[in-house]
DNA sequence: CGAAATTAGTTAGGAGGCTGACTATCAGCC
DNA sequence: GGCTGATAGTCAGCCTCCTAACTAATTTCG
């Protein structure tokens, strides 16, 4: 389910007859709101399109990625530390009701594998295993070769102004975020 | 399902430890990947908040704006003509099937109502009640404020400056998707 | 005209999130 | 030592989207 729940954009013209109606509407601004969302939703459509190639969901990726990356932090390409789902979890924004049944599939899969924590009888510990080991190898160089040719029309300079701006606008969401707390707003 | 499953975005130092072992990584290209992701969802996010409020879904937002903002394109305001279930499907980007349960969750709510198509027995004409028009208009101008406040802090050469930098990334989806199409890429 | 292809809408079943309730374990504090 | 509350993982059930298969009506065309 994408963002943004429309084929095309409206045209301008359109938003301009919208304003009339709607004084509180800025076209410029429902513009932008538009297009990072169709942008952002286009974005993960390559990702999406990529794993889909890989038999693999979002969020078993993720999972993955996290297992697999966390080693490269301490310079050991090679220690994978094990992590408690509840890390996981907490690692990737889901509820650990929802990591259950990504470490289900994963580990169905033979990628991951549960084990007891020695230290605390409540928690488990998920590690990568071989095969999820040479898969997340098999499958990162392309993924990143993907991203990486997504953004090749931008130079440093634009990167860099583009991050300023998208900066600017989590600014305006969390400012108005603020707002909307106090003002109940049911009008 | 946020876009992007990570709470917090890597460090740019990681980034560089993880471009040491996979040399086709541009940490550059990964943040703004990321970033614009992030930034998408929280924007995303102010208006799921909204629609909560609402007590509306996503996609039942989408119909209501459909049914109710087809009418201002032809300067009469109070014209909001029906639409067949198979055009809103179109327009929203979603499958038939799933524009068959919105309208059945907003027939029930009595926002909408179902009509035969006098010149085709097959087609249905999904109508906004009286009830579902004074929805919209009490919803709407609150939401065109949010999006407004959202954007405020970006002046007018910026928005346009932003929107410029979001057409070329799309530019780069698109070019970088004919590649991909050509060479199989499963290394 | 009448068979075949197309189109509209619905239904059935699946995937992937969520919340809330549950069991088992741990930690703190009399 | 033994309640009390917090925490780990899981399970059951819901929501919203999807695809695939179906019925009914329309259009096309030999």
């Amino acid at each position: 389910m994408p963002l943004l729940m429309l084929k095309d954009l409206p045209r301008y013209e359109c938003l301009l007859e919208c304003a009339k109606r709607f004084p509180e509407m800025d076209p410029d601004a429902a513009t932008l709101f538009m297009h990072l969302l169709r942008t952002a939703d286009e974005l993960f459509e390559v990702k999406a399109d990529f794993m889909r190639r890989h038999n693999i969901s979002n969020g078993r990726f993720t999972v993955l990625m996290l297992l697999s990356a966390s080693g490269s932090m301490e310079g050991d390409a090679d220690s994978n530390p094990p992590r408690s789902p509840a890390d996981l979890a907490e690692m990737a924004g889901v509820t650990r009701a929802t990591m259950t049944g990504l470490i289900d599939t994963l580990e169905r899969d033979g990628l991951v594998r549960r084990e007891s924590d020695p230290a605390d009888r409540r928690a488990m510990l998920v590690h990568l295993t071989d095969e999820g080991l040479a898969f997340s190898r098999d499958m990162l160089p392309g993924y990143f070769r993907r991203v990486t040719a997504v953004m090749a029309p931008l130079g440093g300079v634009e990167k860099k102004r583009l991050l300023q701006l998208l900066t600017k606008v989590r600014h305006g969401i969390e400012d108005a975020s603020h707002v909307e707390a106090e003002s109940s707003e049911t009008v």
